[in-house]
DNA sequence: GGCGAAATTGGTAACGTTTCCAAAAATTCT
DNA sequence: AGAATTTTTGGAAACGTTACCAATTTCGCC
């Protein structure tokens, strides 16, 4: 691999001037850039990203992690992410949980992965952590951003949605459309987004009149395969509802297709209703009405924070976002007398 | 952030003994040592990735190219890699492509943001790449595989299925079920690996006595989007048909939510089989008959091969992956007399 | 207790850049 | 033409690490 000196050599130029040909900054006269931009072009030189990092302490990359690469929910942030980057000239670097296991242990690795990557910012897509984790970080943690997940001590570093308001949203939906026997499909215990948008709606369905206590919750995994067990299960269960809230979208798409093969119709027989409103719930079949949570924004003000930390740029930021109700065909009235 | 000399100086020993220490190469006693490790934990030391490098060249990590983040074909096959690197103790750095725009340019500009940092192998999934383009590389194309793409030049670099065969497996089981009216949406007819699946499925045809000219082929994005409007738009038309072949398993999706809102049964007025065979083929509604590629397999291949060639290693390659169908729900004996 | 061998240790020279400073060359002005 | 100014240039020092070599310490043995 060919270096500056080789450049500067076959240039015949001094290793000064053919840094700041290759750099950009400081001038140049113009015959000799051409003379040592023929040389780059020869020797196919790449000015490598690590002996430059070096000097300078800048890397121009800021660090993402995310738990995994299964599913329709991380990628989609993480190419909001790329893209907002990459309009700002900077680039990002990626470390990937596996999906299972341990994720705070996980999420600290990969987070180590980036640290000694030099990334000039980190972006935590990760509701694993704790606070005691970020404090161990010492001074590293001013530049990070944790998105999905709050922590009281660095509450400004934080990007998330309103959870719990997305719950009690689901539970309006349902109950405008006269829903009074509902199921639920949950997804982890741990996870705190999970449990409030849970709250929310049972929450919601408590001021509505309806015993709460006696509603099924299965709680799942997220997948679509945790959806449709767990679609299987209620079903064989004796309980009797005419609607489902499923945690997640994904959770929601398994179920719909347990639903077509079980020849259930939905929303004839049971009402889904999806929660994130990811891509899976524009096309699935029957399409699913979801609790729209505005990923994009969220990621996107994630991002610009940082970049204003990073960078001492100004970028204005917002921090409330409003969760709606996508209206698709999954939900429908409940029929009389049911 | 602390460096191996601030460790060296608060341990009390010299800048050698603490490198040895940390890299674990090389022998101390076990009280220095510890000594050493007591400093590292006390600063929150982490080597820098950048200086590690550079005296040695070695950076431990694989540079991996996928050309979106998009869709359910790409992250699987990352997060495949992404397992294998790390068990065997390798990292992986993925640069991302767009998915819309000059997939070629994005390709050549993601390869060298991965060259650039120095890593010890690419890996590359694309198929916009041209024999040319493998050349201007130089020598550091020898590290180099490409997934999902097949170049004479360096054919044993590359690791892909045999697509035309594939497409002609898509086609058999149709004609088994008797299905001789057929439609299709096609992939971007720049793709190689669209147009081989798509010449498989139309010699198969034309072996069946079929005349193809008539066949109707609508050429999509392998999105959902497209195979919604694509079905939407072969309804319109007025060919008939009882069968539709979709180029991949998210149009395939696509096209199965499109049905359903139109009040066309699946498999019961048309019959649709997918390609690929991705988890999103078996949640659909109903779920999806689809070509199943041994991605898994591929992309596995291809990471050993390289990693022999990084690393000296011997393990076991193969380069032969066979195509087969997955019998779901969307495919049905065609209708008496229609 | 002293000798030789082995283990441990410290420090210098790389690695490929950028950033500076001083020197040289080009340009402007009188 | 020469002085003053500006532009251009070359090279040393630094960034944080590893690899090597030489010096020192430790250990085993007679």
């Amino acid at each position: 691999m060919a270096t500056i000196n080789d450049v500067a050599r076959l240039a015949g130029v001094g290793l000064g001037t053919a840094s700041r040909v290759i750099s950009g900054k400081g001038s140049v006269s113009a015959k000799t850039a051409e003379r040592v931009r023929r040389a780059i072009e020869e020797l196919k030189y790449r000015p490598s990203h690590a002996a430059r990092t070096l000097p300078t302490g800048a890397s121009h990359m800021i660090g993402v992690y995310i738990p995994m690469l299964k599913g329709s929910f991380y990628t989609p942030i993480l190419n909001i992410i790329h893209t907002e980057l990459r309009a700002n000239g900077q680039n990002m670097v990626v470390a990937f949980g596996s999906g299972n296991g341990d994720a705070r242990k996980q999420a600290m690795e990969g987070l180590e992965f980036l640290i000694e990557r030099g990334c000039d910012g980190y972006l935590l897509v990760s509701d694993a952590l704790t606070e005691d984790d970020i404090a161990a970080l010492g001074t590293q943690a001013s530049r990070l951003v944790l998105l999905n997940h709050s922590l009281n001590s660095i509450h400004n570093q934080c990007f998330s949605a309103d959870h719990h308001a997305g719950g009690r949203l689901a539970a309006q939906a349902l109950l405008e459309m006269k829903h009074r026997r509902i199921a639920v499909i949950a997804g982890f215990a741990t996870s705190r987004d999970n449990v409030a948008r849970i709250e929310g709606f049972m929450a919601e369905l408590g001021n509505a009149g309806i015993d709460t206590s006696s509603i099924p919750v299965i709680d799942s995994d997220f997948s679509p395969e945790g959806g449709w067990n767990s679609a299987a299960a209620l079903i064989a269960s004796k309980h009797k509802f005419t609607a489902l809230f499923c945690a997640n979208d994904e959770m929601g798409v398994g179920a719909l297709s347990y639903f077509q093969q079980a020849g259930i119709a939905v929303p004839g027989k049971i009402s889904v209703i999806g929660y994130d409103d990811t891509a899976t719930a524009e096309y699935s079949a029957p399409r699913l009405t979801s609790v729209h949570i505005p990923w994009y924004d969220v990621a996107l003000n994630g991002v610009r924070w940082l970049l204003n930390q990073c960078y001492e740029t100004n970028k204005p930021v917002k921090r409330k976002f409003a969760a709606s109700v996508t209206w698709r065909a999954s939900v429908a009235r409940v029929a009389n007398g049911k």
